[in-house]
DNA sequence: CTTTGCAGTGAACATCTGTTCAGTTATCAA
DNA sequence: TTGATAACTGAACAGATGTTCACTGCAAAG
């Protein structure tokens, strides 16, 4: 019988993927060698391969659980309801959440160009499921009457941009709280959208 | 005498640049090798460094040479007068120097990681040089009771982030002409900034 | 204790990397 | 025609790349 207890996998699989995540980050996807990867986790490059098919899978498996888990996250908002209130609930959501997790984001968008096309394709069928979401709440205010918007779908896209903006200046020790940041944001969404 | 009429360089520097630029924002900087460049250009890889010191240097004279034009194009606005103006004006030029250079934005945000710590530093110097513009503006607009912001700082950046998503989805061929456009955000941001 | 099989090693593979440089070509000035 | 020189070639360099695989060590099952 196979064994259970005394199996390093389940411990050396999240470290290579972790241990990905953070030098495609840092350097991006082609500048980071599976030996590089290899050595931070404490092993040979060959060991790589019990955990992945290989580089381009891990690639796409960062990218596939980020999603997936952000997308798991969001379904926990109200879907229905009074539009402005899923506004607010959606905005601090996809700051709090984003904010947490800088690494699968910057290599959310930054290495969607080093996917295989297959890859690309289902990655982006995830993205497009999570702006949805927003997408539907701006529909509903507009037919509600509460948003004034000449086309949800470009406001779509200009406040996910907005938001996922947060991450690139961010710095947790800086002057201000993740509160008071989910509130400035929420000020210039709200102003911005109201009819 | 040296040449003049004749010499290729003329025509052959400014032929890597843009090889370059396409190759590395399509591939990224690390995925793209000098052989690779060189084809491109039709020439050997060797011949490459006529132009350039080393690759480092090609894509930092390709980061700086944006920066530089950017703020060359942005000096042409008017730096006082009504924030509003301004500020419409900022939007309106921001959105139509970046639309119609994807791939230099492109490359200017993805690969500042890939540049020597020096030339980082350098780059980021004319980027904050650019958001001040718009940093000013807003604070004037406070000042002079215009603008309702908590934070004007965080305002630049998210203003900034907003614009600049536009790169990410809009299509010359798509439902929107470009000053549809340029009205939208102009509208969000007029909306998101106002008294 | 013996057997099983997972986890990991380390060498090997073919190929690619950035960069250098002696040598070739082509064009111009004189 | 001659000499100079900018532009480019093509080979070479030392090392890195992703991936494979026969192998070893070892913990658990029987």
């Amino acid at each position: 019988m196979a064994r259970k207890t005394g199996s390093h996998s389940e411990i050396t699989g999240p470290r290579v993927q972790a241990a990905a995540l953070r030098l495609i980050a840092q350097h991006g996807f082609a500048a980071v060698s599976m030996r590089q990867i290899a050595a931070e986790v404490g092993v040979q490059a060959g060991a790589l391969y019990n955990y992945t098919n290989d580089k381009q899978t891990l690639l796409f498996d960062l990218l596939r659980t980020h999603m997936e888990h952000l997308l798991e996250a969001l379904a926990q908002l109200p879907g229905t309801g009074d539009p402005i209130t899923r506004l607010e609930a959606f905005c601090r959501f996809h700051i709090a959440y984003h904010i947490e997790r800088p690494d699968q984001v910057f290599i959310s968008y930054m290495e969607l160009r080093n996917l295989s096309p297959e890859n690309f394709t289902a990655i982006e069928a995830l993205r497009s499921r999570y702006e949805s979401h927003l997408d539907a709440i701006l529909k509903d205010g507009q037919s509600a009457g509460q948003f004034a918007l000449d086309e949800p779908r470009v406001t779509t896209f200009a406040v996910i941009a907005m938001l996922t903006g947060v991450n690139t200046w961010y710095r947790e020790d800086g002057a201000l709280s993740k509160t008071d940041l989910a509130d400035l944001y929420w000020t210039l969404v709200r102003r911005a959208v109201a009819a």
